[in-house]
DNA sequence: AGCACGCCGACT
DNA sequence: GTCGGCGTGCTC
């Protein structure tokens, strides 16, 4: 694992010294006033106080969140009963004081994360406005647990609360939840004994042990069924258990096959799909302890299940693991934080492994969980490349866009079952070569990519933009420019007048279907979208990766290796015909990777990869990005660790902002990255306390998505 | 972040 | 004499 950060520093955030220059008598003053603790605190209004703890301790919801502090608030008489720790409230916040007498000051969400005697803040208390609701949301350990996932992004608490309470609905709260369930028998291992270490990793779960655990799932369509069975076995074992899955689709497969090991009742499906109330219902039948299994999508990585047995993540390279809202933590990372500070088991499952996958087993904190090479080979598809230089000399090909090995594996495979052809997601920009010999269509002006970004635009060049009207080849001489990945929207078309007589289904970005049938089809669907075919595919024509290959990004080969993999899965094993066409070179790591189904090989040949050139995951990282002058002053500002390498900074696009941003890179050895977290952190809340206008900036650890 | 208090230039 | 510029500091 990324090992290296410690337990979280426990205890309030208090923020650092806002710096000196304060007058000698105001520092006196505080200090002494902060010396005498009140018996009672003062109050404004003077109205009567809860008898045995008067002061509830405010997570305040909107107000100078990334001061990441605690406020504290009377609590009038009237709201004892209610105002208990992780209840909703409001507040008012910011109020000023006019003549003794209080003004202004708006109403604030919030939640008491703490009853006390006394406080430590020096001025009279506001009293609570309100209890929102009785329910006790922001329980004790849900509260630490976002505490550290904000330590750990660099990030602000009440941002991490935000994720991780869904908001209130008064409705679902109103009704009680069921009765838990008694704890059902452990389901049998059935395809897990698959996995040389499948059935001792059920053993461990089923003593209440923690095993943990990176799993290659192998092709086919028995892994929701196996993700479930554990799920399902550690719940036989009286603990609780969560999954994260991508999307709502491989969710609702996981949660199907639970209901049919458990029936119903036992556990919940958290995703967007329910509805906010519906989903609160769920959200709060776990918070209530009525269930103790949840699979759901990114948000549910927080969810608060009672006596946390184990947690699993499934595709953890999918990028929508990556929550988008600040401090955009990552489900991989948030449910590693549990598994550790949860003494929880733990499963990393896949079709592919991502390196942070490989650097888990490889440091030794986790197992691979994988399957013999014979039970390899038995279910995976054959896969077949073409390259480059197979297309140039492929006649056909030349005139039908596509080449002809693809047209014959189509052709037979049609008489045996569907057919998926995966074909990229829309926006995604063909780069262009030469149409004599192949080569990279190149810039005359800055040797950048040349692109096509509207079909039948101008060719431009990425980089700088000009556009490539008199193009000619700098290696042949050849002035006649080709699609390197051929229209794949287009071929896919044309697929379909080929074969006249067969169906053609699309499945993408607007209209996802689930599953197809075993009758012979065409399925064409962009990655992260083939549907499931009842019987497998029986054969499959990868067009989407190609781009992906060419870019400068660390990710680059693991996405399409696992884009590849993902929909190659899909596909019957090559003892029932299942056949794989991908259109890349052959000699490519990750295409070799695919034709040998060695995605772990992969992941690890990366990791030493990554090792050596200190990339990460291997090294940790952050960006700070915003216009030159407001990164300059804050790496001035900012108390970086020993050891922190500064990378850059370089220009970013900012394609609607109106000034230029730079993007700076910090980077520590495996070890330090909770102090450069830590080190960001005060870095923001100094630059926040300093006067004057301040600029955008932006901070984020681990980046996802560097060079 | 908002929002108010504070101390210096062009208006009735 | 006053209205208003936004620099500075505080918010339980």
């Amino acid at each position: 694992m990324s090992g290296d950060e410690g337990p979280g520093r426990e205890g309030a955030a208090e923020p650092p010294e806002a710096g000196g220059g304060e007058q000698l008598a105001l520092i006196r003053d505080t200090v002494r006033k902060a010396k005498q603790p009140r018996a009672k605190p003062r109050t404004w209004r003077g109205a009567a106080l809860a008898d045995g703890l008067p002061v509830a301790r405010v997570l305040v919801d909107k107000g100078l969140v990334h001061l990441d502090q605690f406020f504290d608030y009377a609590v009038p008489a009237a709201m004892d009963a209610d105002a208990q720790p992780g209840v909703r409230v409001r507040v008012r916040f910011g109020a000023r004081v006019v003549k003794g007498r209080r003004e202004g000051g708006t109403l604030h969400d919030g939640f008491v994360v703490e009853r006390r005697a006394d406080s430590d803040y020096a001025g009279p208390l506001a009293p609570l406005a309100q209890v929102l609701s009785t329910e006790p949301v922001l329980t004790e350990p849900l509260l630490r647990l976002c505490r550290q996932v904000a330590d750990r992004y660099a990030g602000a608490l009440a941002d991490v609360v935000q994720l991780a309470v869904p908001p209130r609905m008064a409705r679902a709260e109103r009704d009680p939840s069921p009765d838990p369930l008694p704890t059902p028998a452990a389901p049998p291992p059935a395809t897990w004994s698959r996995y040389a270490t499948g059935p001792a990793y059920l053993q461990a779960l089923a003593r209440g042990d923690t095993p943990r655990a990176v799993w290659l799932a192998l092709p086919g369509p028995h892994w929701p069924r196996e993700l479930a069975t554990v799920l399902a076995t550690a719940l036989a074992a009286g603990r609780g258990a969560l999954a994260v899955l991508p999307d709502g689709r491989s969710a609702a497969r996981v949660d199907a096959a639970l209901t049919d090991l458990l029936g119903p009742g036992h556990h919940v499906l958290l995703t967007a799909d329910a509805g906010p109330e519906e989903r609160y219902r769920r959200w709060l039948a776990v918070s209530r302890g009525s269930v103790k299994v949840v699979v759901g999508t990114r948000a549910a990585m927080f969810a608060p299940v009672a006596d946390l047995g184990l947690v699993a993540l499934w595709d953890d390279g999918d990028s929508s693991h990556a929550e988008p809202h600040a401090p955009q933590p990552h489900a991989r990372d948030v449910l590693l934080l549990r598994a550790r500070e949860e003494r929880t088991a733990f499963l990393l499952g896949g079709i592919t492994t991502t390196v942070e996958g490989a650097q888990l087993v490889d440091s030794g904190w986790a197992l691979p969980l994988a399957a013999a090479r014979d039970r390899v080979r038995a279910a995976a598809p054959l896969v077949r490349t073409v390259g480059d230089l197979d297309q140039a000399r492929d006649e056909a090909a030349r005139a039908a866009r596509l080449p002809s090995l693809a047209w014959q594996v189509t052709r037979d495979a049609l008489a045996r079952g569907p057919v998926l052809v995966q074909v990229p997601r829309r926006g995604y920009v063909p780069r262009l070569g030469c149409d004599t010999c192949r080569a990279p269509a190149r810039c005359a002006a800055c040797a950048g990519p040349l692109e096509v970004r509207e079909e039948g635009g101008t060719p431009a060049c990425g980089w700088c933009g000009r556009p490539a009207a008199d193009w000619h080849c700098q290696e042949c001489g050849g002035f006649r420019l080709r699609a390197r990945v051929v229209g794949a929207r287009r071929t896919a078309e044309e697929l379909g007048r080929a074969f006249p007589r067969v169906p053609v289904r699309t499945s993408g970005r607007d209209t996802v279907l689930a599953t197809v049938g075993g009758a012979p089809a065409l399925v064409i669907a962009t990655p992260g979208a083939e549907p499931v075919a009842e019987e497998g595919y029986a054969a499959a024509l990868l067009l989407d990766g190609w781009a992906l290959l060419g870019r400068p990004d660390l990710r680059a080969a693991e996405e399409a290796l696992r884009r590849w993999a993902l929909a190659a899965a899909l596909v019957r094993p090559a003892g029932e015909g299942g056949t794989v066409v991908v259109l890349a070179e052959p000699t490519l790591r990750p295409v070799q990777a695919l034709v040998r189904w060695d995605p772990a090989g992969h992941a690890v040949r990366e990791l030493a990869e990554r090792a050596e050139l200190r990339f990460p995951p291997v090294a940790r990282m952050a960006a700070v990005s915003g216009p030159p002058a407001a990164v300059a002053e804050f790496v001035d500002l900012v108390r970086l660790p020993e050891g922190t390498d500064q990378l850059g900074p370089v220009p970013v696009r900012r394609p609607a902002g109106t000034e230029p941003w730079e993007r700076l890179l910090f980077r520590v050895p495996p070890g330090s990255g909770a102090a450069l977290a830590a080190a960001l952190k005060a870095g923001r809340i100094a630059r926040a306390a300093r006067s004057g206008p301040t600029a955008p900036l932006q901070l984020r650890m681990d980046p996802p998505d560097i060079g």
